[in-house]
DNA sequence: TGTACATCAGTGAACGCGCGTTCACTGATGTAC
DNA sequence: TGTACATCAGTGAACGCGCGTTCACTGATGTAC
């Protein structure tokens, strides 16, 4: 059942794109083969190169649609929240969730990929989608961050993605110990008492 | 030239643990294999099951080797320290600085394996030898904070780990670009910031 | 609208390669006398 | 201390396997008339 139409042929790239940047996030992008890849885009092997012209070239392509998955999430979140602060506090509650940290194929591609991609060769296209994926999340943190001069929000705002990234890849490496649950409360409980939000005060006072 | 003597074998393993160290940490668990540890161990592959049972044991091996010269390099730094905070705020500046960054056979095992170790599956050796790892670096952690109530004081701890750890790791990922000179910089100084130390007072009235 | 044919998305066999692991063999080491 | 021999650390060929990638082929799609 060879040659397909040309919108199936897009939805069949969509799809192996889709696949990737969850087993790629699952397993690690040497953890995961194009064979397997193609397969649970319901596809073979062959049709790859079809595609893609390299498996490199598909990993910087998946890492970019699990950014923007994970941007319309904070988008979302963000309209949803009454204030900044709010906001910055939901993002922290959501990212260092159990939820997030027992299904990384659905969970932000730092966590699961920036170490990988830190021993990647310099011009690898990966690295690009990556560096540019921090420059808009810190954008994002930057813009909930308690008011104040530039530079010190931007150091803030630093210190939450690296404690957030941080935290959740220490808390999957350490599952199964009561450890793993520390790194999830304890962060998330200590970045928020860092700069409360108007909604926590209220809680405290009830 | 075959059979050594036992003192010789016992250097051949530890020179095979060695290499595997700074080896899986520059380019992680699966991208070095046996063939090649053997190799910069000045020995061939063929030696390497008389070592050891599996890869498998040797990544915990190799990891709980790289623990410890971490641990002892700790020790070091702190015994030089005027103060707990004066050690913390050492620790920071040294973890976070660009010789960490750029040599990472030679730095942290959480910051280059921690992520490969968190996709490993539940009964994997090198998972406790990681969660040991982590737990002693707590406590380590834990002894430089300023002092307050226990779970304040660990909750700190655990952010400060998290921090430096995700810190680490995104100035890695994004090595290029102006952003990995930030998460080291700006990182560091939010963390010192957050606990200021004697010296640093000082520095700033000067 | 209907027909003829060129296009090309997907298939599956095949390639070279390096992996983890096994094993028969070698010969210096370590031991028993 | 010297000799004879069993032990065993290290060697290198070999295995089965899955990888990334290529390619001749197939037949439905899309187009030209």
């Amino acid at each position: 059942m060879p040659r397909v139409s040309r919108k199936q042929a897009d939805l069949n790239r969509e799809a192996i794109t889709r696949a990737a940047a969850r087993l790629y996030r699952e397993r690690g992008f040497d953890g995961v083969g194009i064979p397997e890849i193609t397969q649970a885009a319901g596809l073979t092997h062959g049709s790859f190169y079809g595609h893609f012209d390299s498996k490199g070239a598909l990993a910087a392509e998946a890492s970019m649609a699990a950014f923007q998955a994970g941007f319309a999430r904070w988008e979302q979140r963000r309209e949803d929240a009454a204030s900044a602060a709010a906001a910055r506090e939901g993002f922290i509650v959501g990212y260092l969730s159990r939820r997030n940290r027992d299904t990384p194929g659905d969970a932000c591609p730092l966590a699961a990929l920036a170490a990988d991609v830190g021993r990647m060769p310099p011009g690898a296209p990966v690295r690009k989608a990556f560096t540019d994926g921090v420059a808009v999340i810190l954008d994002k943190l930057v813009s909930v961050q308690a008011p104040g001069e530039a530079g010190a929000v931007e150091q803030k705002a630093l210190t939450d993605l690296a404690a957030l990234v941080g935290a959740l890849i220490l808390a999957r490496a350490t599952l199964g110990s009561e450890l793993s649950e520390k790194f999830l409360s304890g962060v998330s409980a200590e970045l928020r008492t860092l700069q409360p939000s108007p909604a926590d005060g209220r809680k405290k006072e009830e």
